[in-house]
DNA sequence: TTCATTAACGAAAGCGCTTTCGGTAAAGAG
DNA sequence: CTCTTTACCGAAAGCGCTTTCGTTAATGAA
């Protein structure tokens, strides 16, 4: 690979002025600028990152961290829709993304110790564990950090909202003229379970809506197993629910299941509303109605605040609530 | 950040000794290892990657190329979760990945300049398109390089055995009784399309079944729409197939949506089989049959080869062939 | 004509690490 | 007791780039 050296000698001047050329300095002739530039396209030359990077303390890279809670890392759709408008958003202002290892050659170290070792500009970080310790080392940091899908760390923020979501759904459930309206929770340890939890008895409350014993119960981290789980036990209730409101497409697709084998039917049996609005969502039997999570919106926001922290140079306590969106499909129908 | 300098001056050897211990050079005393090591765990240093990429020309780094032709880059399933699985592997010995943005600061370049200016050591590209220009650029350089999911390139492949797959799937429906079986393909243009054809024609001939006019029809590039409309034009025939094998899974939930929207059922009036064996394929209604393909082994072989090139030193033309499995689940029947 | 600006360029140090090559002291051989 | 090994350590150069600061020449002002 030719170097700024080999520059400097092909066209007389130094690396000094060549690098000042290729960087866009204001000292340095047109002239010669152009010179320097034909060089450049004739040698093919290309700048080393590495050198650029040890001397500048600015590497153009972001690191992310996935949860690896449930061993899925990114094929969880709803986190690799917002790691991929991230990327498209970064990668405009020029960041390359870097999905680090935990293991530097061997030795385990945190993540916070790899991405320093990359000298990564800004970390991004989905992970559905706000006490996970690996996230708040990084929290605690010096490296400008946007956590995603959590909403009181001491750091940017970015999540749905998640208690407007839950308070969409009752209240839609309510519209079809449900009452006996259950919830499967998302664990309650997760922000947006919790938020998602708060909604729902908000929701409930307003309409005077007793939330019968039972009728609250958690689906743990959101798989479809743990759907089809709690929907079981809410079947086993003497008094069966007509609509249930699930935390998570996956979880409502297990619900889904389970009452399917029971021998009732969705939604003329049991009305029931997803949350995420994961790809699927729209394609099993019967398409499932659902609160949308703007993934899009969700990467933009989190990629414009990281570039902001990374330019300022200092870490910003800011939060972005990210709207969500009642989708209708088949899984919800008016009470019998 | 506590440098390689620190270390030398608090324990009063040269850095060339520190970075020696560092390194379990042979020629620095158990003794002042120790007392090294202990002051890399007092001061909490880590080496810098930069600098030690930009000394050793090595950089523990591999850059990812997703296709980016139908916009969806890491959303999409398959890919995925290959990526993930082969992210698994490399992080075992000690690799990053790297996603790197098309544009150096603004200026459009191409995927290869870009990965050699991140001086990463390998590349790894899924991509669909064969005769893409950036695909080939990255094959002749001298970059170590594994492309997935194309089978004749002249260098490292990893791909399922998608002959194979093609009759699996045309005897398994021919097992069912059927006879008037159609192929809704991928494009040829794509080595699994071209591929998958190929193992459809094979096998018909091999069952003495003739293809019907019409019966082989392009499907695109295995798009959800473009199943449904493949599916239509099938529909239309005087003489509808019974069964049909579609060379994708969400070309397949497009197929079947057609289906019911003319009225008619799968499996009992058409039998559809698919391929990929994707997250969603067993919750659809009525839960898809499948050619699965070992997304697991693929990133594991994929990774196994990059690192055997990179280690070596030099490309290696090798390719691995990954078994495929039938997945029988509910959307195929016998015939009538 | 002289002095102060300004424009254009380069020397050199520095970023943090690795690696070659020598050097010294201790140990072993004769 | 001398000579060769061996064990251990360090000086220094190099990786490719940036940036400060100085220098020189050309320009404008007076």
């Amino acid at each position: 690979m030719a170097t700024i050296y080999d520059i400097a000698k092909k066209t007389g001047f130094s690396t000094t002025t060549v690098s000042k050329a290729l960087n866009n300095y204001s000292d340095v002739s047109e002239k010669t600028k152009q010179k320097i530039l034909q060089a450049v396209e004739e040698m093919g030359y290309l700048p080393n990152a590495h050198a650029q990077s040890l001397s500048t303390k600015k590497s153009w890279t972001i690191g992310v961290m996935f949860s690896e809670s449930n061993e899925v890392g990114m094929k969880h759709p709803f986190f690799s829709a917002i790691i991929e408008s991230f990327r498209k958003n970064a990668e405009r202002e020029g960041y390359d993304l870097i999905f680090a290892s935990r293991n530097l050659r061997n030795r385990d170290i945190s993540y916070l110790e790899h991405f320093s070792y990359r000298a990564v500009d800004g970390i991004v970080v989905i992970c559905s564990d706000p006490q996970d310790p690996q996230v708040q080392e990084m929290i605690n940091s010096t490296i400008p950090i946007v956590v995603i899908d959590m909403n009181k760390q001491n750091c940017s923020l970015v999540f749905s909202d998640n208690i407007e979501g839950g308070k969409l759904a009752v209240n839609y459930l309510h519209s079809l003229g449900h009452t006996k309206i259950a919830h499967i929770a998302g664990d309650a340890l997760t922000d947006a379970g919790a938020e998602r939890i708060k909604g729902f008895k908000k929701a409930m409350n307003e309409l005077n809506l007793p939330i019968h014993d039972g009728y609250l119960i958690n689906g743990g981290l959101f798989s479809i197993g743990e759907g089809r789980e709690a929907m079981e036990k809410l079947l086993m209730l003497d008094d069966v629910p007509t609509a249930v409101f699930v935390a998570g497409d996956h979880m409502a697709i297990g619900a889904i299941e389970a009452i399917k084998e029971k021998g009732l039917s969705v939604p003329e049996d049991i009305s029931i509303i997803g949350y995420d609005d994961i790809e699927m969502a729209a394609y099993i039997t019967p398409k499932l109605t659902t609160i949308k999570q703007d993934t899009d919106m969700i990467g933009y926001q989190a990629a414009q605040l990281l570039m902001k922290q990374i330019i300022q140079k200092k870490k910003l306590i800011t939060s972005k609530r990210i709207p969500v969106e009642l989708i209708i499909r088949e899984s919800c129908a008016q009470k019998k």
